[in-house]
DNA sequence: ATATATAGTTTAAAAGTAAACGATATTTTC
DNA sequence: GAAAATATCGTTTACTTTTAAACTATATAT
């Protein structure tokens, strides 16, 4: 079956594996016109040659040269294409707590051109605070200006929800409400969009989760 | 095919569901002799019902009653059974940036009986301070200390790594040879175990990915 | 007695992973 | 310089895991 080299849909698991040859890449820095290979990608990556390979294919990404490996400067354009890195990303963050924080300070967003621009909560002692990222001043508004903010930054279209669980959902459809078109969830819950929602992106990821994986492995072997 | 009702190994998908029921029975507080359904289950916890009861029939957990549901006692106890809760861990985290700490008093852990005992770090300024993790006063020790510690303390058997990508494999290497059984990687590199390691029990999560995907189907739609 | 909600089970489909294979450019050997 | 060996790719195939759906049975309610 040949690869018809159109767009595909990445999911998840692809995305987070081509992230990770993105910033190898970067962290390489290796002579635009040299060569790299799947087998050196799994070396900094992990992930194995094989499936390396079978991203590229599946991306239609066949740029390599046997022997050789893949030109670094065409791969590096060929994967910040596919990622969209050229485009970036504004985001805010709602739930200041340490979570919140930590997320919001993440090492790789930036060299993904992803930048937080505002968090949220409605702790006292938070509100009103600035933080600092990365040398961007960034301020942590209190959740009832959610609206207004939303409102005055139309080009930010992605939040990163870290409230308690018991909040989420409300948060959630708040978010949706104002034209947040993007949202991941890191409360220990699948929140779900409400019916009849469409083209809003959400995708829940519990922290928690692999801890829990270890603990009950351990226990069961 | 018939379910053997043996012990089945679970998935970190599954496992991760079934740490929802679990916790959605805590959360709802029903009385012991009530009944909750799988069409229940998935309003609280966002599964499937044809996902709840696949799950229940894959773990063997066939207590339910037509047109009722599940008991909840007997639901709580076979719960408990297959995530282990009643054995607990304790557990120490080794990088305390803000993941680190932010995972340290991760709410879902205890009432999962599992418990931060220690965090271990290089920052002078984040060494030997205390922290506060619920009602528990925790301390952060300076990483050259790992080895003494985990020698002294032999029921720790878990660590979370929240330590920068470029030291990660190497202390996961130095955690795995003081005989540390299980490790959480949150760095954004999939580590592995070197090899001929056996009985560790490794798993690579990338809390960034999340918001790399949301942002890709942004642009991709 | 019939209808309905709900479980348990099976089946099918989709997604994801790993392995194998053939092709070919470069390197090595004679 | 020619032939053989090797590294590496692109592609295919097979396998495994995961998810979704469909179906059957039954206890309760109407």
């Amino acid at each position: 079956m040949k690869n018809d080299k159109q767009e595909k849909k990445m999911s998840l698991r692809v995305i987070t594996r081509v992230s990770f040859y993105y910033e190898a890449l970067l962290k390489l820095d290796l002579p635009q016109d040299s060569f790299i290979s799947s087998k050196k990608l799994e070396e900094i990556t992990g992930v194995s040659c094989n499936q390396v390979r079978q991203d590229f294919f599946y991306l239609g990404i066949s740029i390599g040269k046997q022997k050789k490996g893949y030109h670094v400067e065409k791969l590096f354009r060929a994967l910040r294409r596919v990622l969209s890195v050229d485009r970036g990303a504004e985001v805010i963050v709602v739930g200041a707590g340490r979570l919140g924080r930590a997320l919001s300070e993440y090492k790789l967003f930036k060299i993904r051109n992803i930048h937080v621009t505002a968090l949220f909560d409605v702790k006292p002692d938070l509100v009103g605070t600035i933080v600092d990222i990365k040398g961007r001043k960034t301020p942590i508004y209190h959740i009832e200006r959610l609206e207004e903010y939303v409102k005055e930054n139309t080009h930010v279209k992605i939040a990163l929800l870290t409230v308690p669980e018991s909040v989420a959902q409300e948060i959630l459809d708040k978010l949706v409400e104002l034209g947040i078109k993007g949202i991941v969830n890191y409360s220990p819950r699948i929140l779900k969009l409400a019916k009849g929602i469409k083209g809003v992106q959400l995708v829940n990821d519990c922290i928690g989760a692999s801890l829990y994986k270890v603990v009950y492995q351990i226990y069961h072997k």
